[in-house]
DNA sequence: CCGCAGTGTGTGGCTTTCGCAACAGCCGAT
DNA sequence: ATCGGCTGTTGCGAAAGCCACACACTGCGG
């Protein structure tokens, strides 16, 4: 999902993962730069000069960040929050083709391409986010040639995962697309059961948001995920759910 | 579809467009990389140290160009031929993404990306490719910026493509897919009908490679043909197809 | 010249999946 | 307390996948 790699020494230091450290949108915005892609190669005086041009901007849930028809006018950097990238049908159907949250950043295309997204990307829940200006980014990635590096190390992975989306909506049925749906949620979120067996997904986003994220209908996602809580791949309780080890096996 | 952008002057000179003029397969080394993104704003120097690493390889059709589970090994400019990127499942089933002809590039994650590809791309036919070793375009990437900007692009237009195949999967039934399959693959050909209304496809791909591009099967694609030529949207004999504007405007 | 295998295509029938509609209960927020 | 959004459930029907078979076309070797 377009994470930043975590290096082995920083996997030493997320000794009890569920603390997330101290949150992105109480850094300084200079901080938070400096330890998120593409940025974490940059020089520090790179970084000041970005840091003075970023704003920091708040959305309410369903709010547009990316609108669709529209050329993106900034760098967007998750502080807080989950962010949807959607592709509309012409009904009232669409398609959440992925989801970001702190630390990813959307709009990379705004220092390359002037045309037409074709992809929305839509606050889920109240957000904080951090806009840094095209023209600024566009100045920063010719002076600094590590971060364009990394930045279309960003594009391939996003790349990587689209293609996943694709190839899953046509080869696998509602069940294993929702399967490994809510595995990428948890293994986002990174927090192992203390079990220390499967993962847990807190908050659960709704059925209507899942059904959206895996192509299908809400009913459907109703039937499935009680389908696989009889069977004992997942139970459920409030907005909290556990995964069973097969299926985040199941999802490899 | 990742083609490259032609300037106006392009568009002049190509009167006629059934005319291809000279292709590729004939062209010397450096005249085929100085037309063909992302290299068009390389110097001429930069060419020459391109064109004397690279090399032209022949393959069969079903060969393997990138093979799934290896990181790519160069970046492979298409000749004369179509290959395509497909994602395969375990069973007997897979998708093609995309396929790409003449003059469009593979592996360009090579310079940057050391993981393991999760996409194959399969020679659809006969093909002549021009391979540059990965390590030669990362240096050339280095002392060229505009090349690299290229690149970028290529990898924005074909992560739009390949959003669009997403959401045309969980958001279309299989004929409006098969229509705009079908109308992309003769823009992309970019032969009008002599009747100057509607587009010419020839070789027509088979029905079955039909199937795996809109993830579907064989039998339905025969079906949904006949019916789309029983109600006059296309009109097929031997490998050759005439679409009706009516489907190019449903398409668009 | 003829059969023959291999490949591509058209069709019919069956079965499953899954989207759609409708409704009822639940729960949290104002 | 009430209302709006979320969830669980059921029935139905259409889309489309799978199986099976027949037919055309090609190139091949005898």
């Amino acid at each position: 999902m377009a994470r930043r790699v975590l290096s082995p020494l920083d996997m030493a230091t997320m000794i009890d993962s569920r603390l997330p450290t101290i949150p992105l949108e109480r850094m300084a915005t200079g901080d938070v730069l400096s330890c998120v892609e593409p940025f974490t190669a940059a020089r520090p005086e790179e970084i000041e000069l970005l840091a003075q041009a970023a704003v920091r901007i708040r959305k309410a849930a369903g709010a547009p960040i990316l609108e669709e028809g529209h050329a993106p006018d900034g760098l967007y950097v998750v502080l807080r929050g989950r962010v949807n990238l959607v592709r509309g049908g012409e009904g009232h159907r669409d398609l959440i083709l992925m989801t970001v949250g702190p630390g990813d950043v959307l709009g990379e295309t705004c220092a390359f391409d002037r045309t037409h997204n074709a992809t929305a990307a839509l606050a889920a829940v109240p957000v904080e986010v951090l806009r840094i200006p095209a023209d600024v980014l566009a100045a920063h990635l010719r002076r600094e040639p590590e971060t364009m590096m990394r930045l279309m190390q960003l594009m391939i992975d996003k790349l990587r995962d689209i293609e996943g989306v694709a190839s899953s909506l046509a080869l696998h049925d509602v069940e294993e697309r929702l399967g490994r749906t809510l595995v990428r949620l948890a293994q986002r979120q990174n927090r192992r059961s203390p079990a220390s067996t499967g993962w847990i997904l807190a908050p659960v986003p709704t059925q209507s948001e899942l059904a959206r994220m895996v192509g299908s209908c809400r009913e459907t996602v109703s039937r499935t995920l009680s389908a696989m809580a009889r069977d004992g791949l997942l139970s459920s309780s409030g907005r909290r759910m556990i995964l069973d080890p097969r299926l985040v096996e199941a999802a490899a």
